[in-house]
DNA sequence: GTCTATAGTGCGATAGAC
DNA sequence: GTCTATCGCACTATAGAC
């Protein structure tokens, strides 16, 4: 396990996969913990089962159609879980929403901060953010197409922790890059300009999934196409 | 007007701008004539003038939160009609979302067919199809936005279209960079990739626009961080 | 803990006055 | 050509049976 940690995300997709799916019950159970004054029901397994499952028919109705369009008549048929039952795990639609993002947003920074190492030279530390990303992405594509597209229909508090989201990842490529400017390593004319760009590429991969699935790319062949594409572009010359 | 187009979006974006604007009171026009069946207004003038504003407000709307979730109190209250007088322009919700939609797409059709030559050389085409894709989708920035964040609430029809017009654009410059390899100025490994690469770059401009406002770039300055960019990548050696 | 039945709200769409 | 008034419907949310 240490050894895995220390290997970042060298050890492929389907490693990074299994400690995933384990994170996502564990942050279940933190929010079923964290809300239980307004979730009515007291058995923690059942409250679990039915809070994961609540939310990934959600992600499932909501990338289909949007998740204003999907009524909650339409989350009840689809969960197998009757109206009343829905109304005992969320108060609101609303309240629904913000669990989703939230679950999101907390197995985001749980996975980063797993994999990130300020130690590792400029180079590695560019090649590993963007294998990350694309493996964090991959793992948790509902989400984050869901946190995309569904962005503009929320609250403004909601809007302004997408955003931060947002430029923090971008952050994390200009942090990188003007590093490597420094050791002379890079020679990266606009850090901010080129973050953003490689932002937009990562971007892409959980934005058209229906392309690459359709042209049969796996995300190891895109991460490796990426990688090689930054370093052509921050390259010295 | 021969030699400006024959520059293709070389006089910069507000030359740019000053031909898109005419065109858009031009199409309006068209659907109002190819529409005349299912609007109930018979004076051109009147017709066309609340069209166009009936298009702007509900983009405008729209992209702040949503088609589905803007009524049509909403856009009434908004743009200055009744709801009467907006059923007299379109007979559905649905209606109202083709039109838009078809507005759009011939605007575009319209614009690239005036720009874009065949007989180029590889690395001038590559060039000119970069900046005429962004001053196409600045000027028209609201709608590109729409059609992409409302795709997955679209009906299967109208979804293959917006679908059909984002292959079509990756393939122009597939076939940019397949015919550069061939000629031996570019060396690309996977013109496929690279195709979608820019594409998701040049989609940034659109769908991230408050991100460049905020940084005080201009489609310009991107354009041109761009188009170096590009040419890095496929550059040989 | 989950269900069915229903109250209350706001929507798309239309009819008819002006 | 545009308005106001209104209909019928589907939705969120809740109350009370089991």
């Amino acid at each position: 396990m240490q050894d895995k940690e220390k290997n970042g995300s060298a050890n492929g997709i389907e490693a990074f996969r299994a400690e995933a799916v384990l994170s996502i019950e564990e942050i279940c159970t933190e929010i079923f913990r964290r809300n239980q004054t307004s979730i009515k029901i007291k058995k923690e397994a059942v409250a679990v089962k039915n809070l994961v499952k609540i939310f990934d028919t959600t992600l499932a109705l909501s990338n289909s159609k949007g998740f204003q369009t999907t009524s909650l008549r339409d989350l009840s048929a689809a969960s197998g879980l009757s109206m009343g039952a829905l109304y005992s795990y969320f108060s609101s639609k609303d309240e629904l929403l913000e669990m989703i993002l939230s679950q999101g947003r907390q197995m985001t920074r749980r996975i980063l901060t797993r994999y990130i190492y300020a130690d590792d030279p400029p180079k590695k530390k560019l090649s590993d953010a963007i294998r990350t990303h694309l493996y964090l992405t991959e793992v948790m594509q509902p989400w984050f197409y869901f946190a995309y597209l569904e962005a503009k229909n929320l609250k403004r508090d909601q809007q302004k922790k997408v955003i931060a989201g947002e430029l923090a990842t971008e952050k994390i490529f200009i942090d990188i890059l003007e590093e490597g400017n420094a050791a002379g390593i890079f020679a990266c004319d606009s850090p901010v300009l080129t973050a953003s760009a490689i932002k937009a590429m990562l971007q892409d991969w959980y934005l058209k999934r229906w392309k690459y699935q359709r042209r049969n790319i796996s995300v190891d062949t895109y991460a490796v196409f990426l990688i090689k594409l930054v370093e052509t572009i921050v390259a010295p010359g």
